[in-house]
DNA sequence: TTGCGTTTACGAAATATTTCGTATATCATT
DNA sequence: AATGATATACGAAATATTTCGTAAACGCAA
């Protein structure tokens, strides 16, 4: 019987550090709020990044080593487990805990590749036999 | 040139809010708050339920017909647009803006009746022949 | 018309989230 | 060891969101 634990679900501004965690493996700092101001319009001051992986470590989202000067830092939140509880709470919030619903305008919407439509049909396919 | 003067995004207590005045139509705040506490687990006080839909008022997600004395609240918010614009930002928060993996994790949770799949299976070929 | 139950109005408290200012520590270079 | 550049720590301000207490208004029944 191993603990899971579950993680506390990280806010949209904590969110975005994952991303960029989940993408580019462990990180400084400094690195991820040079990621983030890459995307943005309005510049994030590098102490309100470091504040929020400080509260995102205490919260066990991320890990660091301190054993060098330049701390760096690692998403503890494993990616599919995160987004597959936010996705649950997104389908039951906007609805109705329909997911097929959600999956019919994510697929209505966004122009989705002939690539992307077969490995859709493929997983459905493989949901079909069983 | 028809102003569409995007309504602001509905904040979670507000989202449920709208999605009982979606599906029931019409309602007043003792309705709606009715219903909030049936779904849930914690009291939710009339007050509160009134306050927030007031505000909404003011958001223009909500109006209201104040000719009787018992107020009638309806959704401004039209589902299908809410709903679009809501998942857009998630997308880009949670999967990166890739719509596809959201619908791969979305399909792979849950457990989706063969209806479902074929609904899915004929917007997907609508989008091939398209 | 008086009183009771229900409603809305208003403002503020409680909470959560995001941002930043300032102090302090560390390292490398001189 | 002193200097400068860069790092973390800490606390608090700014903002957004959620909740509620209290008062005033209304309508109905006695």
């Amino acid at each position: 019987m191993s603990k899971k634990s579950n993680l506390p679900q990280p806010t949209d501004a904590e969110l975005e550090i994952l991303q960029i965690l989940w993408e580019a493996g462990p990180s400084t700092v400094r690195f991820v709020n040079g990621r983030l101001n890459e995307q943005q319009e309005k510049e994030i001051g590098y102490t309100t990044t470091l504040k929020l992986m400080q509260i995102m470590t205490e919260k066990k989202l991320l890990s660091r080593n301190t054993e060098t000067r330049t701390h760096v830092y690692l998403a503890e939140a494993v990616q599919e487990v995160t987004q597959k509880a936010l996705l649950k709470k997104f389908v039951d919030a906007a609805f109705q805990g329909s997911a097929t619903s959600l999956v019919m305008q994510a697929l209505g919407n966004h122009q989705t590749s002939q690539e992307e439509l077969d490995e859709i049909k493929a997983l459905i396919e493989k949901i079909e036999k069983g």
